[in-house]
DNA sequence: TCGTATAGATCGAATGATCGTTCTAATCAT
DNA sequence: ATGATTAGAACGATCATTCGATCTATACGA
């Protein structure tokens, strides 16, 4: 996941992730970071300038993460309900299997502790744009209902983060079966004529 | 919101409500609150017994209010379509005109900074229970698809949660109209037979 | 009625711990 | 030997919390 950071700064970007998923950022100290990542606070301050750096710096790095894991599965030749399974499915397997980095852009791309400059370089990176291409082609070829494509992506992102979430605090059990209808109830939701076309 | 506490209580809990919701938890010292509600720290701790109790005060008042904010308007005599649409309408009236609480139980719901406790009183005096017995009951009358109410409901509320951050972030303007696009797709998504019967 | 006793309410300075950050000295690689 | 890297002690600021003093208001005795 930080595959393109040296030792020191991976362990500070990896140590950082699991402490503030487990005890929150107020409870995540610059000392703890340092003690459970083995570099010293004076070393920290030599890869990172602050530790709003440090958050920045692992926001950017996990939203590149998950924009790949989304998109590297697509194909645009594939049909666009293809696509459309392919990407969400690719998000469920995100949260799934990476609930810490899931869990903090969850927490944190709403917060003012993220700079903006940091959000808009996420918004290249991430996989929304391509989802949203995916609606826009669906309500172009007279599958979807003519909404706006944004608030499509985002209705039904919601839904995938609430039922992470349930999953997570084992209320839910999230099988493959659960998966799929969820998947179908969000085509159906939006789709003109009803009916996951197979 | 805060009718059954005290001048003193009230203005304490309001206050830590506008802060963490404006500069986050870590940045909302007693000092501060101390100084914005007029109360000196000393006084608050004569009638909170730390901070975290604060929180946690603050959380069980904002689910009461909620919770009676939303089924206050449900009428049992009505059919399950409108309890839907009346249920759903209050959770997003309460999104747009009371957000730092709406944002605040969004936050804190997961967090593990909410005693376990104040999350089992949160829970009864919530609309989650009477939200899934509306579920319930579309599935008994053959209206909706045979899934998990509780996993119906955590979907549409995530979809909810998001267009309200996408509202908030004028990202997406939540007119009457799209309000009444998404009530619909929530149903059609889980419906039986496809279709808003109107 | 008046003076005093009592209990709670309120205050803000003081406390010790911990915070993010800096600094200096030691170590390492070349 | 020199410049980059690392370590951890030290710094000032700020944190949540405590504490003794003061204020307020009601109750009681005469």
């Amino acid at each position: 996941m930080f595959e393109r950071y040296n030792k020191v700064q991976r362990a500070v970007l990896e140590t950082t992730l699991h402490l503030i998923i487990d005890k929150e950022l107020q409870a995540t100290s610059m000392s703890l970071i340092a003690k459970e990542s083995g570099v010293s606070t004076g070393n920290i301050y030599h890869y990172f300038s602050s530790k709003e750096d440090i958050i920045n710096e692992l926001y950017k790095a996990i939203v590149l993460f998950n924009g790949e894991f989304v998109t590297k599965n697509l194909n645009a030749a594939d049909s666009v309900q293809e696509q459309f399974r392919r990407a969400w499915r690719s998000v469920i397997e995100l949260g799934k299997n990476h609930p810490k980095g899931f869990r903090f852009i969850e927490q944190y791309s709403f917060s003012p502790y993220i700079y903006e400059q940091s959000k808009l370089e996420a918004y290249k990176g991430g996989w929304c744009g391509p989802m949203e291409k995916i609606y826009r082609q669906a309500i172009d070829q007279g599958l979807f209902v003519e909404l706006e494509p944004h608030m499509m992506v985002q209705m039904h992102y919601g839904s995938i983060v609430y039922l992470l979430k349930s999953h997570q605090q084992n209320m839910l059990e999230l099988t493959a079966d659960v998966e799929e209808q969820a998947l179908r109830s969000f085509w159906n939701a939006v789709s003109k004529e009803k009916g996951w076309n197979e």
